[in-house]
RNA sequence: GGGCCCGUGGUGGAAUGGCUAACACGUCUGCCUUACACGCAGAAGAUUCUGAGUUCGAUUCUCAGCGGGCCCACCA
């Protein structure tokens, strides 16, 4: 007999990697006939950053395990992946690599350096047996990509959904340009808030005048004021209600008065100047009341439209300013708070908010439209619609999708110097790259100078269901896959990555983008910390390969649940995996043993027919597997990960294992009843390898020789096979559930032997006269059946029965 | 501050309006029993966050409180 392994051989992983890319098992094709069901899906395009992290990991497994199960339940599934490539990260890394460059040039340095980390992020996936059809594989820095999130935007542009405006955006006037909240930092210190006086007018039958006070930490912006606010809740203010008032500031600037329930009645006085733009808040509230904007500060940071104050420094104008509303005696009160600002990373200098032009997508003007697109589509969990329906109902403005960044998608558009009239390209010449070039301006034919910004990241991510769909691209194609099947993503980016899909998706198709979105959670450091850099306990893909194999992970996987809920990693489910891995392995060196001491001749041609003869035993476990079976393809159509891999593994270890081995045992080394024995024993294990296989594909496979034995052609993909389903082992079904339920008093009375051997010290095959078991007379003629195995798996030599109503056994 | 999710043995986590609340890891006891010590057999360990309500009965449903997480906003 040969020698079998005692280990997994790793070696296997990497020759079904080849095996499954060469053979192309994954491998989509259009089938012109129509014959297949397809399931497409839209798997996220990870951020380039070159290393998977264990969120990726999670997710992947999961919409690999559904790929898998597809596939092997009579879909044609289409499964491709892509990669988000143009991000600031990128820009961060190889500016600190190769310092400052030409835009052209410092493009080409992040193309190289984004394909660097996809070739590892690539060899990470296909190491976890992910199987993505790289046939389809795209990049979202590609040419063809830049060409069709330019033609959508141009699409929507002409549909009226983009447009130009201006629109506040952080600044820092040192390094004078626009910075994205990434480049932020909060940080705390301490203030003077100034309690200023302004004269109010209330316009009733006649005007009534007198004076308000209004707190503010920036008097240098009091030339900006668009708005007086107060709380209509706020008790002082309740004379306000409903009338028509002014408020006039110090330098004669007259104001309107509103309500709005966003005002703190704790702070300053109640009431608050809104200036273009002291914070953020003041953009919300310019939004919701349609205020003036003025422009307050130049780029390089001096005041603007201020009068005598203009073109001093921020600085020396608030110095300027305190002053003269002193002289005035419009200042009441000064004291000192504590505030939070925002700064500038780099340089340390606080940020304003100053307008600039940007492009905009309207997301605001029909929220329950998207919100009635997003009800078509299945959520898992249901709850995760809530995040969408509460972004759609809240946002305050049109979605910025203008970025002053260099790795990106361009803008398609270039802008009249003269008439500021925006030219757009035909669809034909996309993609097309406007920086540093110009056009004749249509118009008035002056010149029209190209867009020098890029678009923000989700405009990219946010038609990947159109890309690989060939929308606008292959007709038939496009009609055949989309809408998409499923879409997977992480629960914390509903209300961008979704919600920008359903929005853009919808508008240019007139059809949702996906039937099914599942949520995932994140993955937390087992501490149940957040994985962080600065707290070191970051957990890498590529060690954990190394140390539990791809299997265990797919396992740990599995177990970590569908529901988008964020859990701790955890060692102990990925040992579990690993064991459990080693357990396969040992189970299929035992039925291979069993196999060949009875010779080959029933290998592979198990009928129904040998099936029915079993023993009552065989039947008993067969049925079980067959309800196994059944209650976890409604776990698979809910996406219930975790109970699949829950459901199978105790089933194999603890019923296939632990009892039926056991209990076969005697028959395979004995003498008398090896066929039935094996043929049982043989089916298990084969249908049960099957069911295992999507979610550890390694495993089945983990040894050769035995492999060979379950596993006759070689050449083809056990992928290619039929998932087993309780239609097709409808034969294995023997007896009732409610037959089962009676029969399991079989497995209380081998409990109780086990009990009663290892109470008394002994072994459990250690030999024994007498075995007397007390149950009622309905047991004893189910236990009958199981009899025979009871005494030669233990080893007795004979029982006797008393009835009672208790149960009980008892050995001498 | 707003929206959503969650709070179950030492740890991670299932499930259910009602039989002794899964399972895994860990712990303790005994076994290297002819597939497996990455194993086998047995055992201990839970007032299911707190309080109130609905109910014949709640861990499960409702409300309040406390605590944690995610996303958003954050003080003129």
């Amino acid at each position: 007999m040969k020698e079998l392994p005692k280990a997994i051989d790793r070696s296997i992983e990497k020759k079904w990697q080849e095996f499954w890319e060469k053979n192309n098992v994954f491998t989509f094709v259009l089938d012109k006939k129509n014959n297949k069901k397809i399931f497409v899906i839209d798997s996220p395009p990870p951020f380039t950053s070159g290393n998977l992290h264990m969120g990726h990991v999670l997710s992947y497994s999961y919409f690999d395990f559904v790929a898998k199960y597809k596939k092997m339940s009579g879909w044609s599934v289409y499964f491709p992946q892509g990669w988000d490539c143009q991000g600031f990260p990128t820009e961060v890394e190889v500016e600190k690599k190769y310092g400052k460059k030409s835009p052209e040039e410092f493009r080409k340095l992040c193309i190289a350096w984004t394909e660097e980390c996809i070739k590892n992020m690539k060899r990470q996936m296909i190491s976890l047996g992910f199987c993505p059809d790289w046939n389809y594989e795209y990049k979202t820095m590609d040419k063809s990509y830049h060409r069709k999130v330019q033609l959508s935007v141009l699409r929507m542009y002409k549909n009226g959904q983009i447009y130009r405006a201006s629109h506040p955006v952080f600044w820092c006037v040192t390094c004078q340009s626009a910075l994205s909240k990434t480049d932020t930092e909060d940080i705390p210190r301490s203030t003077f808030l100034y309690t200023i006086v302004f004269d109010l007018e209330i316009q009733e039958k006649e005007n009534i005048k007198r004076q308000i006070h209004i707190a503010t930490t920036r008097p240098e912006l009091l030339h900006a004021i668009v708005a007086v606010l107060y709380n209509p809740n706020d008790e002082r203010y309740k004379e306000f209600r409903g009338k028509k008032l002014f408020a006039i500031s110090p330098f004669g600037r007259k104001v309107p008065v509103y309500p709005d329930l966003d005002v703190d009645k704790e702070f300053g006085s109640g009431l608050v100047m809104v200036c273009t733009f002291g914070d953020k808040q003041d953009v919300i509230w310019v939004y919701r009341h349609n205020l003036e904007q003025i422009q307050s500060i130049t780029k390089d940071g001096k005041l603007l439209n201020a009068g005598q104050f203009s073109g001093l420094p921020i600085g020396q104008a608030k110095e300027k300013i305190i002053e003269f509303l002193e002289k005035n005696n419009k200042i009441v009160k000064k004291e000192k708070i504590e505030q939070t600002i925002k700064i500038h990373d780099r340089c340390s200098t606080p940020l304003e908010l100053l307008n600039s032009w940007q492009w905009f997508a309207k997301i605001t003007d029909k929220p329950e439209k998207i919100i009635s697109v997003a009800k078509k589509i299945n959520w898992f969990p249901e709850f995760g619609i809530a995040h969408l329906i509460n972004w759609a109902n809240y946002v305050e403005w049109d979605w910025v999708i203008s970025r002053q960044r260099v790795f990106g998608t361009p803008i398609p558009f270039w802008i009249c110097k003269n008439c500021s009239n925006i030219v757009e390209p035909s669809e034909e010449e996309l993609p097309v790259y406007p920086f540093g070039t110009t056009r004749k301006c249509p118009k008035c034919g002056s010149d029209a100078e190209g867009e020098v910004s890029v678009f923000d990241c989700w405009v990219d991510s946010s038609i990947t269901p159109l890309i690989i769909t060939k929308w606008e691209e292959d007709q038939e194609f496009f009609s055949r896959t989309y809408p998409t099947s499923l879409r997977p993503q992480g629960v914390e980016i509903v209300r961008t990555w979704a919600f920008y899909t359903i929005y853009r998706c919808y508008e240019l198709t007139g059809i949702e983008p996906f039937k099914e979105i599942l949520l995932n959670g994140n993955v937390l450091a087992p501490d149940g910390k957040k994985m962080s850099k600065s707290l070191g306990n970051i957990i890498e893909p590529d060690s954990l390969i190394e140390q539990y194999g791809p299997d265990a992970i797919r396992i740990w996987a599995a177990l970590s649940g569908a529901m988008a809920k964020d859990r701790p990693f955890s060692y102990q489910d990925i040992s579990f995996g690993k064991n459990f891995v080693n357990k396969l392995l040992n189970a299929g060196k035992f039925v291979y043993q069993a196999h060949l001491k009875f010779g080959k001749e029933l290998s592979n041609n198990l009928k129904k027919e040998d099936l029915s003869s079993l023993r009552f035993i065989d039947k008993y476990y067969l049925t079980k597997f067959y309800y196994l079976v059944k209650k976890v393809e409604d776990y698979w159509a809910n996406y219930e990960f975790h109970h699949i891999i829950k459901d199978i593994s105790n089933f194999f270890w603890h019923e296939f294992c632990d009892y039926y081995i056991e209990f076969v045992k005697y028959r395979l080394y004995g003498q008398g009843d090896e066929l039935k024995a094996k043929q049982a024993s043989f089916v298990l294990f084969e249908i049960y390898s099957n069911t295992l296989l999507l979610l550890a594909p390694f495993i089945p496979f983990s040894s050769e020789e035995i492999w060979s034995v379950f596993k006759e052609n070689e050449n083809k993909s056990i992928f290619e096979e039929s998932y087993p389903s309780s239609q097709n082992l409808s034969s294995l079904k023997f007896f009732t559930k409610e037959e089962l339920e009676k029969y399991k008093i079989f497995e209380q009375i081998v409990d109780l032997i086990k009990k009663e051997k290892t109470a008394k010290g002994l072994k459990l095959t250690h030999p024994t006269a007498k075995l007397t078991i007390v149950c009622e007379e309905k047991t004893l003629e189910i236990l009958k059946n199981f009899e025979q195995d009871i005494l030669k798996t233990f080893n007795i030599l004979e029982v006797e029965y008393l009835i009672s109503k208790d149960l009980a056994v008892r050995i001498n």
